[in-house]
Parts: C-alpha cells; structure tokens; sequence
DNA sequence: TATGAATGAGTCTTCATTCAT
DNA sequence: CATGAATGAAGACTCATTCAT
C-alpha cells in the first residue's frame, strides 16, 4: 500500500471535480466529497492535505494545458510573427485551442467560474500577467528580425488580448459549443486576431 | 418598515459594499456589515431581507447603469449601424464607458469579480445572453436600411464580443487605470472594434 | 438586551467551572459545555469568544486573588519584615490564605492541576517570576531599615519559596482540607517558614 | 510480537520522548511520533498497546528513580534519623538528587509539567501518598530507638514536604538550573529542612 | 423600528486506533 | 514484523437568519 490506491484517489478526483462544478469551491464540502466517493472523511486527508490542494489537484490537467500552449506560441522559441499570416498558423492554432478544450471543459468551467475563495482564485490575472511578459520579449524579438514591424502597443492592449483568449474559452463552455460550431467559432476569432494584428503591427 | 430611515440604508450599503469588495460575497459576514454600520444585526433584515437581497441592492446602480448603455446603442431605437464611420461616433462612445466607469468601478469589481455564490454569480452570462438578442435585431433592422450590409456573423460572434466588453471593463478595473491612460485604452478598444466590423459587415 | 443575560452567563460559568474541573481545559468541550448549559452552541460563542477565554473567565476571580493577596504581603507599601516576629502576623497571615481558599478551591484545583493546553498554563512560572521580583526589592526596602538583616538570598531560594506557598494551596486542595485542619496545617506552615527566614536573613 | 528489535524501540522512544516533551501528552500525536522515528503507524501498536503506555514507557525511568531515591531515604531499611544531623548526611542526600537529575530532567519535565490526560498526571499525588505512608513508619522505628523524639507532626506536614522535594525539582528544571547553581541550590534546600526538621522532631 | 441574544446545522480538520495486506 | 490506508467521532468555531423584547 506504498502508493495510495490508484482507483480511489480517480474516485476522489472525480467526485470532486463534479461538487466544485456544481458548488463551486466554497460551498462544496469536502464531508459531501468524501461520501460521496465512498470514503472515510478522514481519508480523504490522506490523499490531499486540504481543500485547497484537492482543489487544485483537481485543476492540475488544466493549469498545465494553459502554460503549456502559452508557451508553445509565444514561449522562448515561440513562432515568428510573420508566421500568423500563413495558412497553417490558422490550422495550427485552431487544433491548439481545440486541444485545450477537449477534456478539459468542465476543468476549464471551474477554474474560470467557480474558484472563489481557493488560491486560484486569481489564476487569470496572475496568467495574463506572466503572459504580457512573455508576448512583450516576443515582440521585442520579432522587431529585430522584421525593423518595419510597430511594436509601439501597449501593454494593457497585450494583456487585454491575452484575457480575450481566456473570455473566448469561457464563451465557448458556457455555450457549450462543440464540434463544427467550436471550430467555426475558434476561426472566426483567430481571423478576427490575426487581422487586427497585422493591421496594428504593420506586417504582412 | 414604514419610512426606513435614508441615512441608515445609506450605510448600511457603503458598508456592504466595502464588505463585499473585499471579502467577497460568500465570506462577506452579515454580523460585520451590521456592526460596522453601526446598525443592529437584526435590524439589517427590515431593510433588506437577506444577505443576496442585499447585495443585489448594492449593485443595482451599476446593474442598471450596464442595461441602460447598451440599450443607448443597440436598443430599439439604437443608432444607425453607418454612424460607426463617423468619428464622433468614436467620442460618444468612448464617453459612454468613461460614465459607466465613472464612481462605479467599485461596483463593476464585485459584480465582475466577487459575485461568487450570490444570484448575480452569473451576471455576465445573463446580460450578453439579452444583449446578443438586441444587437440580433438591430442588425436586422439595419439590414433593411443597408441591403449590402453582410449580417451572416455567427450569434457566438456577437455574444463574444459583448462579453469583451466586460472583459475591457475588468482589466481596466484590475489594472487600475484611470484618467488618460483609461480613455487611451478605449479608444485603442473601439477602434479595434469598428475595424474589425466594418470588414465583417461589409460597411463603410 | 443589551447586557448578556446574567443567569445564562452564570449558567455557562457554572457548567464550563464543572467541565473544567473534571476533564482539564484540553478535554473539555465546548459543545458538551453549551448543551449541559442549556444553550446552543453559537451563543457560547455570544458571551466568551473562545475557549481559553472562557477559562480564563472562570478562573479570574482566583487568578486575581492571588495577585491581591501577594501584593498585600510583599507590595510596595508591604509589611516591615520584623512584623513577621509579631504574634498577629501569624493571624492575619493565615486569614490571608483562608481567604484565598475560601470559595475558590475548585477554581484553583482548575488552574494548578487542570489548565495544560490553555493560556494558563503557565500561571504559577509567570506568578512566581513577578513574584521574585517584588521580593527582592521588599528585601531591599528593609534593609536599609534594618541594616544588620542579611539579605544575601539566592533569587532562586525565594522563588522556591514563592512556589511552595503554591504547593501548600495545592496540598490543601488535593487533601480536601477543611476547617481547623486546614488551620492547623496554614500554621504549621507559616510557624516553618518563619523561622527559617528569620534564620536566614538574621532578623529577629 | 517475538523479539522487538531494539533499535527501532529506541527509535520510538527517543522521538516519543522528544514529542511529549514539546507538545505534551495531550497535544503529541501518535503519527507524527511514528513518522519522526521512521516507523510506520500501525508498527507502533506493535511496540505499545497505546499511547498512555507509551508515555508511561517513556517515563518509565524516572518513575522507578524517583522510588528508589525514596526508598534509599525512608524505606523499610533506611537511614536513621541522627544522621541528618551529620555532615555525611548532607553530601549524600546532594549527590542522590543529583542522581536524579542526571540526565533525566526532559523527562521529569514530562512528569511534572506535560503529563495532563495521562494516566501519569497525577504521578506527583500518588508518589507523595505512598511515600508519605513510609515516612511515618520510618518516624514509628526512629521513636523506638530515640524516645525523646518528637513525632506528633502531622500527616499533612510530612506529605507537604515531600511534595516540596518535587517543586525543588520541578524549580531546577524550570529555571533551567546546572552545575554549580544546582548544587548550591540544592545544599540550601536541604539544610533548610534538616534544620526545620531537627527542630519539629527535637533532634540533634 | 431597533436590538442583539439565540439557534443549530454547517465548516474544515485532527487523531487514536484498526486491519487488510 | 511492518505498512499505511481507512475509519468516524470529535474538535473548535462560523454564520445567515429568527424572534422576544
């Protein structure tokens, strides 16, 4: 019994992840979550160590799938801007967010809706934030390989455009967009982006 | 309760609001809102009748206030889809979110951010959901005046772009800014906006 | 309503000096306290805001007793050191500790033998250490009365001394002790004590 | 249940002694006694029955020290009463308390000060009612060898002072005392009650 | 109107002990 | 012998709401 039981920590998990959909993390209980997983109360304490840390446990897949594709983007080795006016940059990203979608909805619906009062309460300002950062280096850096490019944006407009991306995921749970209609609509905001952008940076 | 005492309910509300902005609607205690008002515990229930009447009496102004622009431009005698051409159409907006922002920004925090567990928890949803409505219409109605006027824009669309109008009155919030830098932003924002739908609607 | 309501406090005072008094401060619940009082719980809570509050609300009037009966002896405006030898100094002295055991042995079985865990824990190390200190300058004080007194005392011998004078209160109480018998054994105490200190300070 | 390994048993009671120690009997938890000697929880049960034998292990030491140091003074082949009054006497009786001391004052502090809702806290009690029982047979043998000796002193005083031989102790370890201090201390305790004594028993 | 005492279910978390492995 | 997962009652404390005054 070295590692704790496989099958009941899925249980735990799943468990919670359906109260905090449904509560939200303050009002759901963890006495709800243990009974409901068939668990001693106690137990559940030997599998996380508090609320907060099942909750975010629970949110552990999600969290990583943001900075995961952030990253991929606009990370260190992020692409060249001039690259968002391919063809493929539009399949690309397309497949990234339905990527981040797929099996992460309800993760996604917790973490953006129902967080108050848990450590991730905050998730989107402290993202966009490292975010901004990051897309502001990968401005500076395209500027040295395209002169002509106008880099002169403002901060605020970066971030308002990284928690755009978040609104988009969001509007997409919410509605509960799938299939066809998810990517029209993933597209169609890419296309909108993309010309805004080319429009703003002067490239292209 | 016959003439509830003006000043008391004046209290009662400045102190929930702090309350509530701070601590959030959940944590908010209602022992606290009374005795920092200066009011007995009991007492707070003549004027409000619970802690959600409360809080959305609190709000209200700022609920309203949200209601009332966006029937000033796309209600049912809303402005002529053309007249987002012309330039002062740029000012008056701007001027119209510069007045929602106006001595609400405390209001448009919580309602925005603190809301969890209360009625208006999903404030956003419930708005963009009538608002995506109206501008269905009016994109109709403009339709009739403007037969080359492309409205085949996926409903999703509009509703996404009703809610970054949330998302621009949250960052501006979070972030704090104020006096130019905040008009800069949205005029930064409208223009970003009329851009991106002269070249969807197929205007101007 | 304004003043909690005396019985209920008393009630409380009474069941919580019971509890105490049988299971020690750590065993003791609250809730067992509250039901056996007649409340609900949360109202405990209206009249003490915590359990160690609570105990030390019910362990005032003995923690103040005994502050006053030392400053009686040694304060600044304490007896002269040569009314020891003094026939009603024995009298008064053990009217002093009838006093103090009148009435509170219960509460001083609490808080010698029953307060592990709770802030007064500590009360007899945190007595005797002010104690010490005013023993010393009362010591100072006579001797520039009395300058042939010899009050080359080790800090600790009065200390120890300060302690047993806690000990003879937790003997009595631990031997149920009444009546003439506990006079008899206050006497024989002070008689010893008497006679040591004058041995050791060469008085008398 | 065959041979327990020694060393894990030292484990165990090295690190239960630490935890009873800081936190006290009530407060020291089982597991973390367990995970601090690198045992697991149910291993424990293997070793000791409960967590009160497990204290009582623990201060098994000192208990039967404290007995024997007794025994050697007042036991049924103890010394005679004149010895007191000879300066061997006084040596000896320093160099059995230092005995005592000698590395077992952690875990006198445990049985004096940490041992609430053990069923050791009332150690001292029954400690001084056996070893008050002693004392007055050894005075019974002293008075058929030496008539003239005066044994109408009451229980209570013979018990009180045994009791204060553990505040002697219980002071040492409080104030943390060594070496010299200690000796020192010790010798002022002990002519203090040889003197007391040899004149309540008219003696010497 | 206004008070604040009273309620009691509810919160998260801890812990000695057991037992299947 | 050893493990540590499992138990479940118990811990202190909170809080929206009610109600007698």
């Amino acid at each position: 019994m070295q590692i704790l039981k496989q099958d009941i920590n899925r249980r735990i998990l799943d468990v919670a992840r359906q109260e905090f959909s449904h509560r939200g993390f303050s009002k759901a209980s963890m006495r709800d979550i243990a009974a409901k997983a068939g668990v001693g109360v106690g137990n559940l304490y030997n599998y996380y160590p508090g609320k907060d840390e099942l909750f975010c446990a629970v949110l552990a897949p999600v969290v990583s799938a943001c900075y995961a594709m952030f990253d991929k983007h606009h990370g260190e080795y992020g692409q060249d801007a001039l690259s968002m006016t391919q063809e493929n940059y539009l399949l690309s990203a397309v497949a990234d967010y339905m990527t981040i979608l797929k099996g992460n909805r309800t993760l996604l619906k917790i973490l953006l809706f129902k967080a108050q009062g848990s450590s991730l309460e905050n998730f989107k300002i402290v993202f966009t934030d490292r975010a901004t950062v990051q897309v502001k280096t990968w401005f500076a850096n395209n500027k040295l390989r395209h002169p002509d490019m106008n880099i002169a944006v403002s901060d605020f407009m970066i971030h308002l455009h990284t928690v755009w991306m978040f609104t988009l995921l969001e509007e997409i749970i919410m509605h509960r967009l799938t299939g066809d209609d998810m990517v029209r609509v993933i597209e169609e905001y890419i296309k909108f982006e993309i010309n805004g952008w080319k429009y703003l940076l002067n490239i292209g």
